[in-house]
DNA sequence: TGTCAACTTTACATCGTGTCAAGCGGTTCG
DNA sequence: CGAACCGCTTGACACGATGTAAAGTTGACA
């Protein structure tokens, strides 16, 4: 409760952050020890492990960024096509925020089950934003016709993936705009036609 | 060149696709070396280390499903939709075969660069027959104006990964005829409309 | 009989995670 | 003042997986 703890901790999970996003791959606990100026076993004294670590990151990141605050904006939109642009717009925005420390919790997913529940649980949050969308244009008469509200749902919730903004933002070198416009209208292509 | 040498390294690869296959993730040398029947580091006589392993084992698959001929007969193909379609076609039915050794390979590309590149390499493989059938749709004047053939190709490329795949089939349940009917759409209405 | 190849057994180095225990320098409280 | 406590350090170690090294076994073939 006293100051000083809070402080560590937070620093511990600014300096996190800033080494996942810094594209360095391979984040050690020592690293991170050694990048907040405390020792490795200081480290655990504050986080059981590295998931609670990873995990603890990417809610600091969250209150932060506020990113619950900018999803829920999309909810005051007043067409179901409207609201799936601003959905997508805050979401596509997030994604460059939390991509370090994405890519480090799914590479946990393999041996570490915490991880991969935490990464889960988290997508499955952004699914129902995703649900939520497709709800408001099927309301509105415009999912197309061969769609269910769930494969419509599947079917953006894959097209929205970080994986996807990684491959075209960082393996194919495109710009945030050019990915954003492109999925905007891939999204709304695939749900309205 | 002897017959039982070759004999121990097809054993070898069979059962390590066999394995990766099984959907069992966190295959070690020493499950592999067991599944075989021999130590573990009679497996190291014969590969170097893991991700040559692997590496093997995704050039076997490929030997054996002959998906270099299957991507090949979409060249055939007189129209460029038609083209695009026999492309999606094969390229689809040879993910579920990789699956497991994808998963693999891309869980080694944070510590390893063999392995990064050898899966790089694949993907730059499949990208080419993206390229491909963009062109042949560009030749047809049936591209979306708005698209440059590099775009295109990104995006293509973009909806056949590997990882939709997984995030559908996988993750959502669907049956693999759904997804492929899917994807074809998508990719069409992405392209040319 | 001797050699060679494929394989075994045993042992060890390395790297990162996570645990354990003892100690140390402040602050705070009785 | 002194005891307790907190946040941290130092150092050592267990574990699991990969990979290396070396000596020994087995069987085929000449």
């Amino acid at each position: 409760m006293s100051s000083t703890q809070t402080d560590t901790k937070t620093r511990i999970l600014d300096t996190t952050w800033k080494l996942l996003e810094s594209g360095n791959k391979n984040v050690r606990m020592s690293d991170i020890a050694k990048a907040v100026g405390i020792s490795r076993q200081a480290l655990y004294l504050h986080y059981p492990n590295r998931a609670d670590l990873l995990i603890a990151t990417t809610r600091h990141i969250d209150s932060v960024k506020d990113i619950d605050g900018r999803l829920a904006e999309s909810r005051a939109a007043k067409s179901g096509k409207d609201r799936l642009s601003a959905f997508i717009r805050a979401w596509v925005g997030y994604i460059p925020e939390i991509h370090g420390t994405s890519v480090a919790l799914r590479a946990m997913q393999a041996t570490d089950a915490e991880a991969a529940a935490a990464w889960n649980d988290r997508m499955q949050a952004m699914r129902h934003g995703c649900a939520a969308a497709v709800k408001a244009i099927k309301d509105d008469g415009l999912l197309l016709p061969h769609l269910t509200e769930d494969t419509a749902t599947d079917l953006l919730w894959m097209i929205l993936s970080v994986e996807n903004w990684e491959r075209l933002v960082r393996d194919c070198g495109w710009s945030q705009a050019d990915y954003e416009a492109t999925i905007q209208t891939l999204a709304h292509k695939a749900l309205s036609g």
